[in-house]
RNA sequence: GGGCGUGUACCGAAGUGGACAAACGGGGCAGACUGUAAAUCUGCUGGCUAAUGCCUACGUAGGUUCGAAUCCUACCGCGCCCA
C-alpha cells in the first residue's frame, strides 16, 4: 500500500483524536480514502468476552469510537468470543475461570449487545455479531499448529502480562499463548480492517496484523483506547474490583458513585467519558455533580440525572431520608435482639458482623444510635409501626414488627 | 525422569510441636473529619454464643503425639535446577 503522500483525511482526527496508540495512522488514512473511493464500508472489528457479561461505563470509551466509525457508514463486527470462553481463563491473570455452557454464553452475549446497542447503532446494515466458535470450532491440529508457527516464544514473552508473572515464577501455560492468536484468527476470518480496543488489547490485537499478513490479507490498523479508571482513582475499571459503573446501574446509584471518585479523576473521566470540558477552576463538587448529571442523562435519558441530583443532594448533603424505602416485615418470634434483625433484613452476613457494626456505633433506629447488640427488639420497635433502620451511610430500610 | 524448594484467611506474606482463629501489609466494613469526596486518624475484619466456651479453618488423605499450620508417609498443584 502506498502511503506517502496521502493528504490527511477529514475524519480521521474526530476518530483518532482520543486514542491511545494507532498501529498505524499512515495506513488508517489509507483506508479511510480507499473506503471512500471503492464505497466498500470498512469492517471495524471490537472483540467481547462472554464470561463477564456486565459493562460498564468503562467500555464506552472504545464503544463511542465505534459509533463514531458506524456514523460514517462503516460496519461493526462485534467479535463474541464464545469458542475462547468455553475453553477457559483467556487473560491468563491468575486463576482459571470456570468453563461456561454454551447456554450461558448465549445469554451472557445477548445481554452484552443489549447493552452495547445502548451506544452502537444497531441498524443491520452496520452492525455485524459473529461467534469466533464459527471458523475456531472447525479447526484442526495441523491448523492450529500452523498458526502458532507464526509467533516465536520471544516475541509472546514481550507481553507485558507474561513478562510479569514468567519473572515472579507464576505458572504461565501454553494454552495462554493460544489465545492471541485465536484473537488475531478472528481478524483474518472475518476480514477486518480495523480493530478497537483498550490499552491492555495492544499485543492481542497486533497479532492480528500479523496473521493478516500472514495470509495474504491486508493487516488491520489497530486503534487502542485509554483504559478508564474506575472509584478507587487506580485500577481500571472492572465490574470484579467493584469500582465500575454499570450501563443498566439505576440513576441514584450511578449519580452516587460517580460523586464519589476522588477529584483528580476528574479530568479523565471528562475528556474520556463525556464531550463537556472540564473546568478546573470550578468547585470540584459542582464540576463533579455536572459530570454524574451527564452520565445519568445518558443512559437514562434527559432529566434522569438532575432527578438523581436531587434525591443525592437531600440524602447526602441534607442528611434526610431517601423517598424510596423498603419495608421489611419482621417477625419477633425468630428476630429478638437488634442484632438479629440486622442480619434479619440482610444487612450483615453473620451475627457476629452484626454484633460488630452495633458495637461500632453504625446502626440507628429512627435516628437513635443502638449500642446494645443484645437489647430486645421488643424495647425498640413498636408494635405494627414502621421505624427506620440504618446500618453505616446506605443500608437504610423500615421494618414493621408483629 | 532426578534433585531442591513451595502451597497459610479476600489478596500478598510471617509463623516451623502447646500461649494460633494465626504477626504484618493491602483490600473491605464501621467511626471521626468532609463535598457520601480523596487524604488522614481510630476500630473491626471465620462461625455460633450473654459469657466461660464450643465448632470450622493453614493444598488433599492418612499417621505420630496428651497436643500439629508446625513432625512423618502418600498423593495433588506450582517454581527452580539437572537430564
Amino acid at each position: 500500500m502506498t502511503t506517502d503522500s496521502l493528504d490527511i483525511h477529514p475524519h480521521e482526527e474526530s476518530l483518532v483524536g482520543g486514542a491511545a496508540g494507532i498501529y498505524s495512522q499512515e495506513e488508517l488514512r489509507a483506508k479511510l480514502w480507499k473506503a471512500d473511493k471503492t464505497g466498500k464500508p470498512l469492517r471495524v472489528k471490537l472483540g467481547m468476552d462472554p464470561s463477564s457479561p456486565d459493562i460498564h461505563v468503562g467500555h464506552s470509551v472504545v464503544l463511542d469510537l465505534m459509533r463514531r466509525f458506524q456514523d460514517l457508514g462503516h460496519v461493526a463486527v462485534l467479535i463474541v468470543g464464545d469458542y475462547t470462553a468455553r475453553i477457559g481463563d483467556p487473560t491468563g491473570k491468575s486463576k482459571t475461570r470456570p468453563m461456561l455452557t454454551p447456554e450461558q454464553i448465549d445469554l451472557n452475549a445477548q445481554t452484552y449487545i443489549n447493552q452495547a446497542t445502548k451506544i452502537l447503532d444497531p441498524d443491520p446494515a452496520k452492525f455485524e455479531v459473529r461467534r469466533n466458535s464459527e471458523w475456531l470450532e472447525g479447526m484442526s491440529f495441523a491448523d492450529v499448529i500452523r498458526l502458532t508457527s507464526h509467533m516465536t516464544v520471544a516475541r509472546m514473552l514481550e507481553r507485558d502480562t507474561f513478562q510479569k508473572r514468567y519473572s515472579a515464577g507464576d505458572a504461565v501455560y501454553i494454552h495462554e499463548f493460544l489465545y492471541p492468536l485465536m484473537q488475531g484468527w478472528d481478524s483474518v476470518c472475518i476480514e477486518s480492517d480495523i480493530e478497537l480496543g483498550g490499552t491492555d488489547q495492544t499485543f492481542n490485537n497486533l497479532v492480528g496484523r500479523d496473521l493478516q499478513a500472514a495470509n495474504g490479507q491486508e493487516s488491520q490498523v489497530v486503534i487502542t483506547m485509554p483504559l478508564l479508571r474506575g472509584l478507587d482513582g487506580s485500577e481500571k475499571m472492572s465490574k470484579s474490583l467493584d469500582n465500575a459503573i454499570g450501563l443498566l446501574d439505576a440513576p441514584d446509584e450511578m449519580f452516587g458513585r460517580t460523586m464519589s471518585i476522588p477529584d483528580q479523576l476528574m479530568d479523565e473521566w471528562f475528556t474520556l467519558l463525556t464531550d463537556l470540558q472540564f473546568d478546573a477552576k470550578a468547585h470540584p463538587r459542582e464540576e463533579k455533580a455536572r459530570l454524574a448529571r451527564w452520565i445519568v442523562d445518558r443512559y437514562h435519558g434527559d432529566g434522569a440525572g438532575e432527578m438523581a441530583e436531587q434525591e443525592f443532594t437531600r440524602r447526602f448533603r441534607d442528611h434526610e431520608l431517601p423517598s424510596d424505602i423498603e419495608t421489611i416485615d419482621i417477625d419477633r418470634t425468630i428476630t429478638t435482639t437488634s442484632a438479629q434483625l440486622v442480619t434479619a433484613v440482610g444487612f450483615a452476613q453473620s451475627g457476629s458482623e452484626a454484633r460488630r457494626l452495633i458495637t461500632q456505633g453504625a446502626v440507628s433506629i429512627d435516628g437513635e444510635k443502638i449500642t446494645d447488640a443484645f437489647i430486645t427488639i421488643d424495647r425498640l420497635l413498636e408494635d405494627d409501626e414502621e421505624h427506620v433502620l440504618k446500618v453505616g451511610k446506605r443500608r437504610i430500610c423500615k421494618v414493621k414488627s408483629t
